[in-house]
RNA sequence: GUGAGAAUAGUUCAACGGUAGAGCCCCGGCUUGUGGUGCCGGUUGUUGCGGGUUCGAAUCCCGUUUCUCACCCCA
């Protein structure tokens, strides 16, 4: 008999993990709103032309990830394999624009990309993302990049590396580009065969390529600075100043890439967690992409921002970062009448916002506290026939096992003593 | 997409070709007005799934699914 399962790469969240999820988002939420940011829900699903635009054809997640098929009704559907283009879409169609110059929208919610599962990876993950559309300035992007790591930080995460890099602009990408293939088109036979085929398609991945062979033939390629524009040249140098105002240590890593397509002048990643996440160790990606408002099809607008992978993060947490769960109160009644007063009791204490819980059916006391004890209260309350008599209750510290007896309407300052 | 390892009770694991077991968890009782510790008792499996070898398979072989790890890629 196989039991049922989800699907391949999907998994539950179950009660038990929340506390840290809730941990985890909250933090990121008073972050980012206390840098002025407002959340964006956009649907799961979306045509797949906004992604194969706005992400770009030749791209890994397009070509070979996305989770892409057809509705009933014959349209061109996928489930999100990231939000960014999804985030600008609706910027778009909602003219958000018109609003404010400058919009500071964050999201977080589940993303599909059809990879193989590892760990810390999962084809339907959680990522929560931040974009800052419309400066074209390094002040943004030195912003955007010191909010990153200040969150990683804020979770407890030590050891962080943060790598940053620019790929610099439309115009004098090509050139790069070209010089590139010409430099690795001698070296062919040096490449391991994805780096061949990247010569096609991707010759930037090339240099991020970590078989040996390649690294080595590609020690004295094109250097991408030197085909910086002198507008991306000053961007790029005036973000490595700014970084040091946002308390941001950094490294240059020229050879760094990333996957997707819409990105020009600065790139980021931020790595931590090595030991734990092995080849997963990139915890926060981003960059700018001034290109990709334009693309979806509105005007010119410079825009940055990150995602950051909450499974992955998750895993880095210590067993303290959760939210904290309100403690218990367990009424249990015994004698005539006892599971009446149990529903009396409980009414009267959550309208004094107590988290409590109750018996259900009739049972000896002992199995009631039994109960109490497995729930995890911090306090039981014995609503008994003896004490009904004088309009009182009973109640038990359920860490000492001390016990009063308590007239119904002084209830809830006492309980709160023993919380 | 490539390569490797794993899968036995709710859970952690044992049994390594000869009757599938233990700890924990769970449930009940000792104790229907007093939980945790204690004592007594109880439930639990088509050994992931499908096939093959064998008198006999959890065990050996093949396939398959899922998970894990390393690539690839990415968050």
């Amino acid at each position: 008999m196989s039991k049922l399962r989800c699907v391949k790469g999907m998994h539950d969240i179950l009660p038990e993990d929340m506390p840290k999820w809730h941990y985890l988002e909250n933090c990121y939420r008073n972050l980012v709103s206390d840098y002025g940011y407002e959340e964006i829900r956009t649907p799961i699903l979306e045509s797949l032309d906004l992604f194969v635009r706005g992400i770009g054809e030749s791209t890994d997640i397009v070509e070979k990830e996305m989770y892409a098929f057809e509705d009933k009704g014959n349209a061109k559907l996928a489930l999100r394999p990231e939000g960014t283009a999804s985030v600008i879409r609706a910027f778009l169609q909602n003219n958000l624009e018109a609003l404010t110059p400058v919009s500071k929208l964050y999201y977080i919610g589940p993303m599909f990309r059809r990879e193989r599962p590892a760990r810390g990876r999962y084809r339907q993950f959680y990522q929560a993302g931040a974009e800052l559309i419309g400066i074209e300035d390094a002040t943004a992007d030195a912003e955007l990049i010191g909010m990153a790591v200040t969150f990683v930080k804020t979770l407890g995460i030590q050891n962080v590396n943060v790598q940053i890099n620019s790929l610099g602009d439309p115009e004098t990408r090509p050139a790069y580009r070209n010089a590139l293939v010409q430099f690795f088109s001698k070296k062919k036979e040096q490449l391991c065969n994805d780096c061949v085929r990247r010569l096609d398609t991707n010759p930037l991945r090339i240099l991020d390529c970590k078989v040996e062979a390649c690294s080595i033939a590609a020690q004295e390629a094109p250097n991408v600075f030197d085909y910086l524009s002198d507008d991306a040249h000053s961007h790029f140098s005036d973000l490595q100043q700014l970084l040091s105002l946002h308390d941001v240590n950094f490294t240059v890593v020229p050879t760094m890439v990333r996957g997707l397509d819409y990105y020009t002048r600065t790139i980021f990643e931020i790595q931590g967690g090595a030991d734990i996440l092995g080849a997963q160790s990139t915890i926060v990606g981003g960059g700018r992409y001034n290109g990709l408002v334009k693309q979806l099809g509105g005007r010119n607008t410079p825009t940055i921002g990150f995602a950051f992978g909450i499974e992955r993060l998750l895993l880095l947490l210590g067993d303290n970062a959760k939210e904290s769960v309100k403690p218990t109160v367990f009424v249990a009644g015994v004698g005539e009448g006892g599971l009446e007063r149990t529903i009396r009791v409980s009414r009267q204490l959550r309208n004094c916002n107590f988290k409590v819980e109750a018996p259900y059916k009739n049972g000896s006391l002992r199995s009631q506290l039994k109960r109490a004890d497995k729930s995890s209260a911090v306090v039981a309350v014995i609503a008994g026939a003896d004490e009904a008599l004088q309009n009182a209750v009973t109640i038990r510290n359920m860490q000492n096992g001390e016990q009063q007896i308590v007239p119904l309407d002084e209830l809830e300052p006492k309980i709160r003593e023993l919380m």
